[in-house]
DNA sequence: TACATTTGACCGAT
DNA sequence: ATCGGTCAAATGTA
């Protein structure tokens, strides 16, 4: 996760970078001992509950290696750090080898298609905000899947999102959801394609009519509804369960916003407490180096 | 019935 | 030939 923003402190020397890696790789393997001795407490809830935060942890520490290891590109994030980020999640997982794109089955139906053009392609297109979230969906804009697809050396299948509004107005952004990990509950790395040009015809506080009072310029509302509910395992299971939407209210600012305040977290609440007590555990164990 | 999702086929790049 | 990205018919859902 994104420990420290980028416009916090100059980038690192590339030993130094490795170095705090290395120093991440060993909390996550303090964190496989930690949860090996949380499997003996004997009660049950404890006992869940603690594997949970440690599950956290480990994921966390994993996405910070996966981070620092992508940061040597030119943008925070890119479909190809999704795709060795997942591969490090796949390696950890023991994971498998997609054989590359979805299986072909023998013509049942032919389908003729003429080449034609391919939307948002015309030129380069560069992502424009990388995420690692457990919540995929909610950023406050209505997103139409149109393609899921097995990627090399990667666990989980990517799913191809555009802007719910690319058709009527045109808006160009897109959106890849790559499933990290099999925590509970899952991360997701969210890849920002074009900025939205329907945001100017309909802002956050718009969109969800039923939650536009409480939320406040600084806020949007979180959109569980079925409109933004993919098909990604966590997200189905919220859905099958829980039935009815849930809003969630939470700051509205942009990784890149986030970024030029710099100790604005990129987290949830409750991330960012995880967050603070890895700090401190590495603040005991590093004898508190700034 | 309308709309969203799924999924095999297709395309361009490498 | 392989891969990632997209299309669009088929299917699912409310």
């Amino acid at each position: 996760m994104a420990m420290r923003t980028k416009s916090e402190m100059s980038p690192p020397p590339s030993d130094q970078r490795d170095a705090v890696i290395e120093e991440l790789r060993k909390g996550a393997q303090l964190a496989e001992c930690l949860r090996q001795q949380l499997e003996l407490i004997p009660e049950l809830g404890r006992r869940n509950a603690a594997l949970a935060n440690v599950s956290n942890i480990s994921t966390t520490l994993s996405s910070s290696v996966s981070m620092l290891q992508s940061d040597r590109e030119q943008y925070s994030y890119s479909s190809s750090d999704a795709r060795a980020a997942s591969y490090a999640a796949g390696a950890a997982c023991g994971g498998r080898r997609s054989g590359g794109g979805v299986g072909a089955q023998n013509g049942a139906i032919a389908r003729t298609r003429k080449a034609r053009h391919r939307r948002g392609i015309h030129g380069e297109e560069l992502p424009i905000k990388g995420i690692l979230t457990e919540t995929p969906e909610n950023d406050g804009f209505h997103w139409r899947k149109y393609g899921e697809k097995k990627i090399l050396n990667a666990v989980f299948p990517r799913s191809y999102y555009r802007c719910g509004y690319s058709d009527e107005h045109e808006c160009p952004a897109k959106k890849h959801v790559q499933q990290q990990n099999n925590s509970d509950p899952p991360m997701f790395i969210v890849t920002l394609f074009n900025d939205h040009t329907c945001s100017a015809l309909f802002p956050a506080n718009e969109q969800l009519p039923s939650t536009s009072n409480s939320a406040t310029a600084n806020s949007q509302v979180l959109d569980f509804t079925k409109a933004s509910l993919s098909s990604a395992p966590g997200i189905s299971r919220l859905k099958k369960e829980d039935g009815a939407g849930l809003s969630v209210t939470v700051p509205s600012y942009t990784y890149d916003e986030l970024s030029s305040y710099s100790s604005l977290p990129l987290l949830s609440p409750t991330e960012w407490k995880m967050e603070m007590e890895i700090k401190s555990f590495f603040h005991h164990h590093t004898g508190g180096g700034s």
